[in-house]
RNA sequence: GGCUAUGUAGCUCAGUUGGUUAGAGCGAUGCAUUCAUAAUGCAUAGGUCGGUGGUUCAAGUCCACCCAUAGCCA
């Protein structure tokens, strides 16, 4: 093909932190009938993903679940690629950010973008945990809203009043990882100086790469100057060391995008060796590099991003096409009303086709939020998909198949009908790539509306009574099946598995876009079989409830963590091995254990600690019986100054844990120990 | 709080540079039909276009303010 075009496109990188779910198949479904309705009018399209595989969260997801980095990371991107692959999103290559080739990358573009003097080295002030050893990012922190005073905030903004602020501004902040008081601690971080790139950066959001509110919302931040962008980070950090340091890394934002040239760079070198990837990413290349991204990232593709490969020497986007957020029922997803649902639960129950249809029926070029309304999609599917569509096959494969042994005329009644169809091709593929997607559906379904609205003028099942009109019956299922077929090739972007199932009744190999101008004619097709079955609100049901299953289990492990003795009474601050060593601990016997007149808690133990016996008051009365004691070998702190209590002086204590009451449980060593061993 | 979107029939959405009785699909109701996965066709009902005020010969469409919803504030 002569005016071929070649493009990368890219979907933002999924998290490699938690499950894909159906507001991330908005975005890959976009993109993916992008690439699919360019690929069939013959454009070179290399369709290019990857996991992101970097940060805090993941490294302490890790810890958490006491596997590795990698190991979780692995397990992540399997179930991605699975979950994307049963949707039918056709990457030509999905990688990680976790690669030799990514911090090859990075690193290349980090020296590149040093070299040209944008990097800035200084120090910053930040909250650090103590007890994990580690800096703590702001979503790590939580506290008391300096603005409303609401308990248990974020780090960065309030979730009852919407205020931002530094966490330093939090009031009884508290690390969420150990529990402990953070304290500030100076750091040495790097930063690339935006600021330096803003007329460059303006010139390109100003010439047509991006649409007006992604134009008109970057304005703002030019408007108030851009800041530096800081792109370190301290370890321990599960990513990609920065070169020439020895414990600073690079944040997260930073490798991430640059995993889409790396996973290219994988693809090129693998998969497909005749692209040149030098060439392919060099500025000045009749090339396109298109991203799709959600409007939260929007900050990171259209200033940090473009600014990263200009000062790399790198071509720019072509274009960053942003959408918006997935509601259901008109509502953000909810984990509670079972409306957070994984891509996987989804696939469980329903072929990929019907969410592929019906989100391109509402799609459109801008960033507006798209509902999944759960009534409305199962009309919208049932009636579109197969009251409209799959019924003008079904109607008409009757009629050739029974009468005419499978084969279609060799011309049809009503060409012009026909062409109408035919002659919308240009304007649809023009939608598609415009990703009006919406108008395209609306204009397809309005062939599909006239085309029934034809047969039912026509009503062969009355003309094929008469023998003379067998001919005109032939013809006029003949045209309904080829309109059926240019139907299916305008759909086929948006239902590629229906299509498969629809060119084996077509027995005419794959279609391609040229297919909806030319009619089949004097062809046998196979026999009918039903391509798509209604779909049933049970299904749904299904869905809603394994999701809200999902989270069950999560409340319940959520809701264990939080009550469990290290959230009641979290780790104390850390000490060193000498505050240890200062504890004496030792084994003694119990020998003899007795009640304290008046004292409502308290047993008095004389304790054998091996050449010398010590008086101690315990508060154990609630949970043993002095004559169960007697003989038991226990744990005490011997170097405890001795205090006076109001039935004499305790010399020392002996350790229990438990929280109190009946709940006491006194040590004990194991057989073996004898009295006046020390702990250690 | 500031900014940016959005607010049109029960539901999901179109409405071009302001111009005659505001559109589509689904749903509802009635009729027709029975080839087709109870699919299809015809017809009817249904909207003071979030609210108020303004500009204009004329506003869903422009302006101001207000209300509601969502997002952003790096």
């Amino acid at each position: 093909m002569p005016n071929a075009r070649r493009l990368l496109v890219t979907c933002a990188l999924p998290y490699a932190n938690g499950s894909i779910h159906l507001g991330h198949m908005v975005e890959h479904i976009q993109a993916d009938i992008w690439v699919r309705a360019l690929r069939m009018q013959g454009h070179q399209c290399h369709f290019i993903c990857a996991d992101d595989a970097h940060g805090t969260p993941i490294m302490v997801n890790a810890e958490r679940l006491g596997i590795t980095a990698e190991k979780l990371i692995a397990r992540s991107q399997q179930e991605h690629e699975a979950d994307l692959a049963g949707f039918g999103i056709s990457f030509d290559y999905y990688s990680t950010t976790h690669s030799d080739t990514n911090r090859e990358l990075v690193s290349d573009i980090y020296t590149r973008i040093k070299d040209a003097g944008l990097i800035d080295v200084r120090d910053i002030d930040q909250f650090y945990d103590e007890s994990k050893g580690m800096f703590l990012p702001d979503r790590f922190i939580r506290g008391r809203c300096p603005k409303c005073d609401s308990a248990d905030q974020y780090g960065d903004s309030c979730e009852k009043c919407g205020s931002t602020y530094n966490p330093t501004d939090l009031k009884d902040a508290r690390s969420v990882l150990s529990g402990t008081a953070p304290v500030m601690r100076q750091s040495e971080h790097y930063f690339v100086r935006l600021g330096e790139m803003t007329e460059l950066l303006k010139n390109w959001v100003d010439s047509g790469h991006l649409q007006s509110e992604v134009s008109n919302k970057l304005q703002e931040w030019f408007t108030d100057g851009l800041r530096d962008w800081d792109i370190s980070r301290d370890a321990p950090y599960f990513g990609i060391r920065i070169p020439g340091t020895e414990d600073k890394f690079f944040y997260v934002w930073m490798d991430a995008p640059v995993g889409y040239l790396a996973s290219f760079r994988d693809y090129c070198q693998s998969v497909d060796k005749d692209i040149d990837f030098d060439a392919f990413i060099s500025p000045d290349n009749d090339t396109e590099m298109v991203h799709f991204i959600g409007k939260d990232i929007l900050y990171f593709h259209t200033l940090f991003w473009p600014a990263m490969l200009s000062a790399a020497g790198m071509r720019l986007p072509s274009a960053v096409h942003v959408h918006g957020f997935l509601t259901v029922d008109g509502e953000k997803m909810s984990k509670t009303r079972g409306t957070f649902i994984k891509a996987s639960t989804y696939l469980e129950q329903l072929p990929p086709d019907y969410l592929r249809y019906y989100y391109a029926s509402k799609l459109g070029d801008g960033l507006s939020d798209i509902d999944l309304n759960l009534e409305d999609f199962v009309a919208r599917v049932n009636s579109d998909l197969v009251g409209k569509f799959i019924n003008i096959a079904s109607r008409c494969a009757g009629f050739i198949s029974k009468q005419f042994d499978g084969r279609l005329a060799d011309s049809m009644d009503n060409p012009a009908l026909f062409e109408q169809a035919a002659g919308q091709a240009d304007e649809i593929a023009a939608l598609y790539d415009a990703r009006k997607y919406n108008q395209a559906i609306r204009a397809i379904m309005a062939i599909a509306d006239e085309t029934n609205r034809y047969i039912a003028e026509q009503a062969p099942w009355t003309l094929i009574k008469q023998d003379d009109q067998r001919e005109r019956v032939q013809q006029i299922c003949t045209t309904g099946i080829n309109l059926f077929r240019t139907l299916m090739v305008y759909l086929k972007p948006v239902i590629p598995h229906t299509a498969v199932a629809a060119e084996t009744f077509l027995n005419d190999g794959q279609l391609s876009w040229d297919d909806a101008r030319t009619p089949l004619l004097g062809h046998a097709i196979a026999p009918f079989k039903a391509l798509m079955t209604r779909l049933e609100t049970k299904s749904l049901d299904v869905i809603i409830e394994a999701s809200k299953d999902d989270l069950v289990d999560r409340d319940a492990a959520a809701a264990a963590e939080m009550t469990g003795p290290l959230a009641d009474d979290p780790i104390s601050d850390q000490i060193e091995f000498p505050d240890f060593a200062k504890l004496d601990l030792r084994v003694v016997k119990i020998i003899q254990a007795t009640h304290v007149d008046g004292a409502d808690k308290l047993l008095q133990l004389t304790l054998d600690l091996g050449g010398e016996t010590r008086q101690v008051f315990a508060g154990i009365k609630a949970a043993y019986a002095p004559e169960d004691l007697e003989g038991r070998l226990t744990v005490m702190v011997a170097n405890l100054a001795p205090r006076k209590m109001r039935f004499g002086l305790s010399e020392g204590m002996v350790l229990a844990a438990g929280p109190g009451g009946d709940d006491i449980f006194i040590l004990s060593p194991d057989d073996g120990a004898t009295p006046g061993m020390r702990v250690k």
